[in-house]
DNA sequence: GAAAAGATGTGATTGATGTCACATCTCTTC
DNA sequence: GAAGAGATGTGACATCAATCACATCTTTTC
């Protein structure tokens, strides 16, 4: 964790220590990050923290909201059911991710349910705050804007990935995106810690769960990756993968 | 056929009279509309107009840019391609709608190529003028905002139905929101005209031409839509249509 | 560290969709 | 309004992924 020219906090103790640094979450929130240091303690006090186990529920389908939520630590996901029961996962959210963004106008239904895939720390924002926020500091607008524009990339990327036929593609794109998110690069490929089961993994592809197993064989087979456990996976030829994923 | 030209208001006539009002493309914008009409006229004077016949590229893959789009007449559609050459349609634009706001921060290429799909009129602004114009009216960042939003709804949506296996129902939230857009009610069904062939259907939801005739066949054969002519349609049964759609 | 719970791997089978080839229909153009 | 170009419909076939059923492997829990 990086704090480099950071000045005193008042309100939580008297002179900046790491421990009181680490529970302003405003410090590693890139939406706030071009906002000035006394806009984030600002922002910190008008913030409401909870903490929310694995695999609970965070946001319930249908919940009727008018705040925006921040995950300040642990990874969540953002799924949908279908009539027939089916899931279909929508974002992996990190540390630092957002949602909620629909609220910032008017208290609306979500349109998706968040559940915690490990232990989860979210922050939440009210719309009335926010919008006060975005009066006093356009450029917060302009970073939102540009988080909004990233996310619109990804799924314009997504819809493309599914709507070609290849089923090899959309897993190989799917790998490549984790790598690049959770991987860490070793000397033998890079790891990957998986947020997802492979059950996970399907509803996140699209695909049956039989179906990510078979390919994932495949790939090691080919020497591709190496599975490690149930979670766990080294990216051994990425650039091979690259190919697969066109 | 193509016309570059810029319009400003006094060259139009010289008082704001409600046919020179009208032919201000800053009028029939949604973007703009939380705007007062001061800014609306000082828009216009910044706004480069250009027209492209049907079938024309007016953005090709690759460009750099550093302005955002808006169509102020016709149709267009935003599509990028595979390695094979597949073609993946991802957005039709149609008047009021806009593109390019992934400019706004920087100048940046192009994530897909946007052709006519008829006669089209665009209105472009520089990255410059936008943001000095959100800067000046924080309400337009709002705006803009909403719009992204919506427009991140309706791609979450696209895969969420990608996802699901069946292709009726892909094919049936198509048609949904196509009678939703360009569709007239009347007396014996809704009368659609779609902006696609049947090529062009299949692209954007993502699967062979062949299926997408033998599917919308099938649902005449069920009573469900009459096919009039190449891109004429009328829904007959629009609940029966969302069922199928779930 | 052993047992139970849960997740994953794998074979056989089925069905749906892509592909190819070509007939037929629509729309455009003169 | 006739001809040609382009778009669409349709049959046959191959292919690939979903499903079902169950074995096997990991991880968790006590």
């Amino acid at each position: 964790m990086t704090l480099k020219g950071v000045i005193s906090l008042p309100q939580i103790c008297d002179r900046a220590c790491q421990t009181c640094l680490d529970k302003l979450c405003t410090h590693k929130i890139p939406l706030f990050s071009a906002l000035p240091f006394e806009a984030l303690t600002e922002i910190a006090t008008q913030i409401e923290h909870t903490e929310y186990p694995a695999g609970s529920v965070i946001i319930p389908l249908g919940t009727v909201s008018s705040s925006v939520t921040i995950i300040s630590g642990g990874q969540a996901k953002a799924c949908r059911y279908s009539a027939d029961g089916r899931e279909q996962i929508l974002y992996i959210f990190s540390e630092g991710d957002f949602f909620g963004e629909q609220h910032l106008l008017s208290a609306s239904e979500t349109p998706y349910q968040v559940e915690a895939l490990t232990d989860t720390r979210i922050c939440q924002l009210s719309r009335q705050a926010l919008n006060q926020l975005i009066i006093r500091h356009p450029e917060l607008a302009l970073q939102l804007i540009q988080d909004l524009t990233l996310r619109l990339g990804r799924l314009e990327q997504a819809i493309q990935t599914m709507g070609g036929r290849s089923i090899d593609a959309r897993i190989s794109t799917t790998l490549l995106d984790f790598a690049e998110r959770y991987g860490r690069v070793r000397s033998d490929g890079i790891h990957v810690t998986l947020p997802l089961s492979r059950e996970g993994l399907a509803s996140y592809i699209g695909i049956a769960r039989e179906t990510i197993s078979r390919k994932l064989g495949q790939l090691e087979n080919d020497g591709i990756i190496e599975s490690r456990g149930h979670r766990g996976l080294r990216i051994i030829r990425i650039d091979t993968l690259r190919t697969l994923a066109e």
